[in-house]
DNA sequence: CCATAAACGGCACTCGGTGCAACAAACAAG
DNA sequence: CTTGTTTGTTGCACCGAGTGCCGTTTATGG
């Protein structure tokens, strides 16, 4: 076991840290410099850690999908697609007691950074692909077609604009207007 | 009136000559150099025809903008909502005809092509601003409330979705397909 | 011919990101 | 204790995008 140099720090560790810098002084006021100094190590092991600079804000977000995937896989047949949707993501994104003020940095960052909100739709992929591949069957159609697309993008919308919600109005509780997203679509679908 | 020293090409012209290279060797595989040098400018230069490279591919979007944003202020009140952004979108992206190759190549490149499918996101930005001016005051509520963004997100999210179809499919029509995107939407949101 | 306006473009620099090759720290076996 | 293996760390050189500065070019108007 346990074999080779031990790991100077971790990705969790320099996450952390990164984000501190980066509430300070701002994500692009930052550089990579800067997060490897603060964390005693080099610039170039900063990138055995992350890929990119964006990549730090994500924390471990396949993980994130995998239990994304594995509760849609875990719903019954029999409910409704949007409710099985709606609670896979109202869980997804629910918060360990405490996390609140962290999650909200990291999200301010990530929907208010030009360049995070850029890069953030190269993870939206990701979670769309799992939405699609859960509406799929129950819509009767195959997973590229549009009406399974079309559900992963408003899915998506729906938890982005819930956020977009949560941030700009301190104190609200970001469940709710998940849910209240998600109970509008079929409101304003149908004017 | 004239005055100063003629300018050696245009914003048009380095635009069409930039699609062909991209076409050719792929965005990526493409420096600002080789766009400069092939265009007979200086690298300096080129970044005062476009802010960035990713800027090329979008043409002149501002101006599409303001043409969407007219067409949406000249909708009768009593066009129902979707009614009217639907027709909006589907005039919004009329291709002149001819236009068509290139259009798929362009729009290859923006939804195929990391840095740009996530540079998009920004341009997305304005282009949802502009739905949900339009939808706010008929769904009775501020543009920055939750309904009248969510409608701008699905909006966005129904032409998204029809383009990738249309890319996806060779031969499709693409005002079918984002007819048919925002005809789903009212079924599929209600299941 | 000269002033002015406007575009061009070289130069040096910052920053993110990568490939490579050397080095360091742990452990196991002899 | 030495030696080999494994694994993480790191410096170095390099590339490409993008920027600020500043001098140069090319037109027009007087």
């Amino acid at each position: 076991m346990g074999q080779g140099r031990p790991a100077v720090t971790s990705k969790g560790e320099l996450e952390l840290l990164a984000l501190e810098l980066f509430a300070e002084r701002g994500f692009e006021q930052t550089t990579v410099d800067d997060l490897a100094e603060a964390a005693g190590i080099g610039r170039r092991t900063f990138f055995r850690y992350f890929a990119s600079k964006n990549d730090v804000v994500y924390g471990d977000f396949d993980a994130a999908l995998g239990e994304l995937r594995a509760r849609l896989a875990a719903t019954p047949e029999e409910v409704p697609l949007w409710d099985g949707i709606r609670d896979a993501v109202l869980a997804f994104n629910a918060l360990p007691p405490g996390a609140e003020p962290q999650h909200r940095v990291r999200m301010s960052l990530v929907l208010h950074t030009p360049a995070l909100q850029a890069h953030s739709t190269l993870r939206y992929a990701g979670w769309r692909a799992v939405i699609a591949e859960h509406a799929a069957p129950r819509l009767g159609v195959a997973v590229d077609a549009l009406e399974a697309q079309l559900v992963a993008h408003q899915a998506l919308a729906c938890a982005v604009t819930a956020y977009e919600q949560w941030l700009a109005r301190p104190g609200t509780d970001l469940a709710a207007l998940l849910d209240q997203a998600f109970g509008s679509l079929a409101v304003t679908a149908g004017r």
